[in-house]
DNA sequence: AGATAAATCTTTACAGTGGCTAGATGAAGC
DNA sequence: GCTTCATCTAGCCACTGTAAAGATTTATCT
């Protein structure tokens, strides 16, 4: 606040990108069902329908916040697995522990990717970005089990995705409680449990 | 509507409940996000602010609708278990199958009871049923499992819960396109993996 | 029974929201 | 220099939630 070069330059100059940003704490602060986008543009410091031209409408905004937190959630696990021993079981549940540690980091979005139907589906950037971290999934599944089908992968996702949401929803504190290294033995226990 | 002994009361008689019913279906036709406590009013054939007597604002309907959504839920998981082997292992997976259904069942209110942020869990009602809900899970894994722990809980928990959000939010549809008998199958499979 | 109190519902009013349109402003290209 | 275009602002409308005051029915008391 004390130095600003450009405090009312009419043109932002990255506004897109400071919407996005601005519309992600928006939603940790105030939830996706008290989401407004003329706080959003407040926040970012630009009248409430500048967001129209780069976004369309609110759910424009909510699409492509969702598309990018889609792409961070791959980034995350693929984090994950580099850290992890390269067998195939290792690496796939070296993946669940990133997706319940996006969901951990960033609960609301989260919530807006898995939780919402205000992102539009069929947007073909979210549409693209939601199909690579399933299709990332089913490639961890596969490379573990080769004859893998669809109720294999639906109990892997299902682990990591329950344990993902709860987290997120702050319902299971007992696990959250724990030292890091004890809350990890603890997932990589659950995880493990269900793979095929 | 052939026949309405008193169309134009202007007491209702039961609006309370009549409201919470209408309330579940606007949110199964329009969403949590589009939820309009007016057009709630509108379906019940009340003035938009009648609801505020019962309820006090939208997050008391919203709070009170939970509550009863968190009965239903546990009331579906006995039904399940009424239908089951009685041995505790077949009880537990029985639980699960009724949390799924359930979620399948009404998803609209399934996710207002977990994904969520509006009904207010420090309201006594909500407090209590979704306790009992909780404490109907912990019961049936320490029956499963003497020794169980809180790791063990969040395991069960997280594949019942993680199936059961993802199939109401439609991301499991080949899961959910089986037949009704292989679809149960598949289910206890993927639930008989997760237990301790 | 009749009068008073309480509960229930309607009407009216106000601030906030999303989306639209028209206009102002600055930047880029010629 | 000037035009042209993307960007942003300001004002408008319909809708929403909430509050306050009025209307109507039911319940209670004597």
């Amino acid at each position: 606040m004390t130095d600003d070069p450009a405090p009312k330059a009419y043109h932002h100059g990255d506004l897109r990108s400071a919407l996005l940003v601005a519309a992600e704490a928006e939603l940790a602060d105030k939830g996706i069902e008290a989401f407004s986008l003329r706080q959003v543009a407040k926040r970012a410091g630009v009248s409430h329908a500048a967001p129209a031209h780069h976004f369309g409408d609110a759910g424009g905004l909510l699409t492509a916040l969702a598309a990018e937190g889609y792409r961070a959630f791959v980034t995350m696990q693929r984090g994950h697995e580099a850290r992890a021993a390269s067998d195939p079981r290792s690496q796939l549940i070296a993946a669940g522990l990133g997706y319940v540690a996006f969901a951990r980091a960033r609960p609301a979005l989260f919530r807006l990717m898995f939780g919402s139907s205000r992102p539009d589906f069929a947007v073909p950037d979210l549409l693209a970005s939601a199909g690579l971290a399933y299709q990332h999934l089913v490639e961890g599944v596969s490379a573990c089990s080769p004859g893998a089908n669809g109720q294999d992968i639906a109990g892997v996702w299902a682990v990591a995705h329950g344990l993902a949401d709860l987290m997120a929803a702050g319902r299971l504190q007992p696990l959250s409680d724990l030292a890091p290294d004890a809350f990890e033995a603890a997932l990589v226990r659950i995880i493990g449990r269900a793979l095929p």
